[in-house]
DNA sequence: TACACTTCTTAACTTAAGTGAACGAGTTTT
DNA sequence: AAAACTCGTTCACTTAAGTTAAGAAGTGTA
């Protein structure tokens, strides 16, 4: 399972041997429990994750009604914005399924980014790709409608229509549940 | 105009007057006339920008028609998708004002940040910064109806309702201008 | 001045999403 | 085993956005 995380960070920087132990010492794996609540609204977490093995979900309680925005599955960073703007979270974070995480901390972080340079070129190179595909996929979201949005994520992520329940599927869509049905029936139509 | 600069860099790391003349010396200040097209669908741009003064937009064309999705404004910076991944640009990005930015390329920062690792650290608590507002702001497009995001848009920036036509906005708020016509006169209603 | 062009609005009609209710299938709880 | 609950689907109805067309106001241009 290390050496999934080690893969990973390959992409970014090579690391030493030491540098390898130094990561390995910190002693950052944790096994999340299905339905766990990793961030609730309101708290000040200072945690982010990263998905070896899982499933995390984000969302909201609007008006008693959850609104799912994202899923994280394998390889997939989340630092919450309540960490890097200290400020109480407005959303809440849950594991959809027994997960593997990293779980660091931004007072570790900072410390092992003063400590190893190369290591604060992998997090700029990281969050300078992750923004560029977030505002990609925002891109996407704004510029196609509920149904191309779903046959999007059919081809881009057709595991999430399997791990996933359907409701929360369609509040990422940003279509209510009875929409989604709907419109799976009007492409099912069309095929035919 | 340079102070600007300095004044908004000095929120993430403090420089030297050493490190401020390095910068200085790599002459990144261009001004850009209202209309010129700074990056085409297509192209291979290296180029990042920052907004001093002016407005930018960004646009994609689909079926002919102009989807915009994004402004960036006063100190608002942009390093396009293209230029992260090496891949052709498939979007415009345009001037909507005459403009003062800093323009560099991928090249130079990345020399710059192998020298200076005090700008390698304000790259990296930027992005995080800004990839933690952009998921908030995705967040707040999904969970809100088309009229909502006009109302919060006039709050958060009622400037580019001044400086930015409105079939422009519109397509930033992932409607027809038609729509946001109908809709702006449907707010009013409510009001009286 | 006349013409083209852009921007915004209005209107009539179409299409699709929201709403509220009901139902069946499957799961969990008691 | 019965009751409660979750999940997905369907239906009838409402609401709002898309579409097509037309026109008014403003800008720029020949």
């Amino acid at each position: 399972m290390q050496e999934l995380l080690f893969d990973f960070i390959s992409n970014y920087v090579s690391l030493t041997e030491d540098e390898k132990n130094a990561i390995r010492s910190l002693d950052l794996f944790r096994t999340v429990e299905k339905g766990t609540i990793l961030l609730r609204e309101g708290e000040r977490s200072k945690n982010s994750y990263f998905v070896l093995k899982g499933c995390m979900r984000v969302y909201y309680l609007i008006d008693g009604e959850e609104k799912t925005t994202a899923f994280y599955t394998e390889l997939d960073a989340l630092t919450p914005h309540c960490v890097i703007n200290n400020t109480p979270s407005d959303y809440f974070i849950s594991c959809v399924e027994d997960s593997i995480l990293l779980v660091s901390n931004s007072d570790m972080e900072a410390e092992i980014n003063s400590k190893f340079p190369k290591f604060e070129s992998m997090c700029r190179l990281l969050s300078e790709e992750l923004l560029a595909k977030e505002r990609m996929d925002f891109d996407a979201f704004k510029t196609s409608s509920p149904e191309q949005r779903y046959l999007h994520l059919i081809q881009k992520r057709p595991d999430l229509i399997q791990r996933v329940p359907q409701h929360q599927i369609a509040s990422y869509l940003g279509i209510k549940p009875q929409s989604l049905s709907r419109l799976r029936a009007r492409i099912l139509e069309k095929k035919n």
